[in-house]
Formats: structure tokens, C-alpha cells, sequence
DNA sequence: CGCTAGGGATAGGGTTCG
DNA sequence: TCGAACCCTATCCCTAGC
């Protein structure tokens, strides 16, 4: 079939992605416009673009409760091997810490990416989350934003090897 | 876990074809609000519907010849980790094609859809359409509307196989 | 009218179960 | 192994409020 569904690309998602570091969440139609990004999300709408930025926010924040869920299930159709299932639990509830104590703390090193596929929040989007709501919140001056954005940058491009992408 | 896995009646499955043939396939939850049908179909959700209508196209396809999808699948059990953290733009967009038509609106306003959509009609949905079209106009006897079901999906059939690939 | 926020519906992939 | 039923969630649609 043609396109009933437009997925988003790597591309496009890292445009939006920094349009909204750029020009502010909400402003939709400002990061259409935008010539830097109009190139690559052109085939957006201004609507298209704030359904994406819920949804990466909404996998981002992944956790609380479904979490469980899925952990239990994860559990019961592998009666195999006894593997420790507490493992599992443990390695997601530190990423969360990480995001509620202090998102800022950006550590260029290695964090161990485990199962790539399941209930893991993208770190890269709760940087840039962090960061998005840092600009909003106090306004903080442009030049250390830059200097986060590079980080940011950075630290994407070694989890995208590691990750399913 | 109480999961009984309710399975379809002849008369349920009846509720459906005509809730579609009535308000047209993807108008789920019309179908189910519908005091015609929401007697029979009050158990299910619309998402069952859904699911329910793509398993009898599914096992009607099955009757043309189609397996190329399914072989593909089992051609890639492994899939490579291809990483390559700057090869973010190989993207596929390749097959935009168009089948550009009118949608026969009926009882919906909208008849010119704006450029900025995705004018790419189902062959499906425009062939169900016409069909109701054809049902409201001349109200047809159920025997010819049957034998234009299995027209149908025999036709969607062939699409499926040039279109999909 | 255009825009955005939010709720809700749909499409399609994935999973479970018989 | 296979298909019917069911789950998950990215995308799309609709509408209220500005």
C-alpha cells in the first residue's frame, strides 16, 4: 500500500528534536517554517509534529506501573532458566533515579545499555527533555544550552549504536 | 489469568460485514454505536472489530496466491545490528505512489481532501464504498451484495500483491 | 480562521493460546 | 506449525479553547 502510515525517520525526529531546543515545545509551526528543519519535515504538520513530541516524551517517561506489568509477563511464558528476575527490575528502576535525581548530570562515560528492546527509557530523550525543560523553566542563557546541545549530540551518536535503531 | 479468548459467532461475524458495508470498513466505533449492530457486537471493543475484519481479509487473501511477505520474513530470523552511527539518512522512502481518487462521500462532508494530507485512498475502503454507494442507490438484495464481497476480496487479493511488496 | 492541547480512534506490528 | 483472538503503541483524527 502506499503510506497509510507515515512513520517518522531517525531524520525527522532528530529535526524535531531540535527544533523544539531551538524555537520551544509548542511552537509547531514556527519549526515548520523554520528553513533549517523545513527541508526535512516538510511533509509534516504543525499537528504531525506535536503528536510526535508527545509520544517520545510518553515512551520516555515509560515506567510507575506498566512496568511491572510487562515484567511479570516478561517472567511467566519463561519458566526455563531460573534467571534472576530482580536483575531486571533493578536495572530499570536506576535508570529512573538517574532521570528524578538530577537529569543535567550528563556523563559522557558508558552507561551499559542492557535488553535494547524492552522497557528501557531512551536516554537520550530524557536528556533532551531535561534540557528542554530547563530552557522553558529558567531561561537559562543560550551559550551553556549550545554546550549541552553538543553533548547531547555526542552522547546520541554512541547510543545509537548501541540501540536497536 | 482469566483470559477465555472469546471467540467469533457466525452472528457476530454477520454484524460485522454489514456494519461495514453500512458505514464502511475503519469506522469502528460507528459501527459499534450503531443500535443495529451494538445488540450483537455489545461484548466486543472496536479494536476487536478491527482485528476481527483484518483476520477474514487475511484468510481470504490466502486463497489467491501471496506468500512472498510471509517468505521474506522467515528469510531474516537474524537481524544484523547494522551499526553505523552515521549512516542516519538512509532512509527508504521509495514507493509514494498514488492512487488518486474521489471518495465517494456519503455521508461524510469532506469531499476534496487538501493537499497537505496524504491523498492516498484505499483501494479497499473505495471499493466498499462503491459498493454501498451501490447499495443506498438501487438497495440491491443481499445475495448480489454477498457475491460482491467475495469480488471483493478476491480483488484486494491481486492489489495486495503488486502494491505491498 | 489558524493554531495548539488533549482526548480518542485507527492501523499495523507483535504476542498469546488453542 | 498455524491461525484466531488479543495486546501495544505510533500515528492520525476530531474538537474545544484561545
Amino acid at each position: 500500500m502506499g503510506a497509510p502510515k507515515q512513520k517518522w525517520t531517525a531524520e525527522e525526529e532528530a529535526a524535531l528534536k531540535a527544533g523544539v531546543l531551538k524555537h520551544g515545545a509548542g511552537k509547531w509551526r514556527t519549526i515548520l517554517t523554520d528553513p533549517e528543519f523545513n527541508s526535512i519535515l516538510h511533509l509534516r504538520s504543525n499537528v504531525d509534529l506535536k503528536d510526535k513530541w508527545r509520544n517520545i516524551n510518553v515512551t520516555a517517561i515509560w515506567g510507575s506501573r506498566q512496568k511491572a506489568k510487562l515484567a511479570l509477563k516478561r517472567n511467566l511464558p519463561n519458566p526455563k532458566h531460573d534467571n534472576n528476575p530482580l536483575a531486571v527490575s533493578t536495572v530499570i528502576q536506576s535508570h529512573e533515579e538517574i532521570v528524578d535525581a538530577k537529569p543535567l548530570a550528563i556523563s559522557g562515560g558508558k552507561l551499559q545499555t542492557t535488553e535494547s528492546k524492552q522497557p528501557i527509557a531512551r536516554l537520550d530523550h530524557l536528556i533532551l527533555k531535561a534540557i528542554t525543560n530547563l530552557k522553558e523553566l529558567g531561561g537559562s542563557d543560550r551559550a551553556s544550552i549550545a554546550m549541552y546541545i553538543e553533548t547531547i549530540e555526542s552522547t546520541l551518536g554512541e547510543f545509537r549504536v548501541c540501540e536497536v535503531f
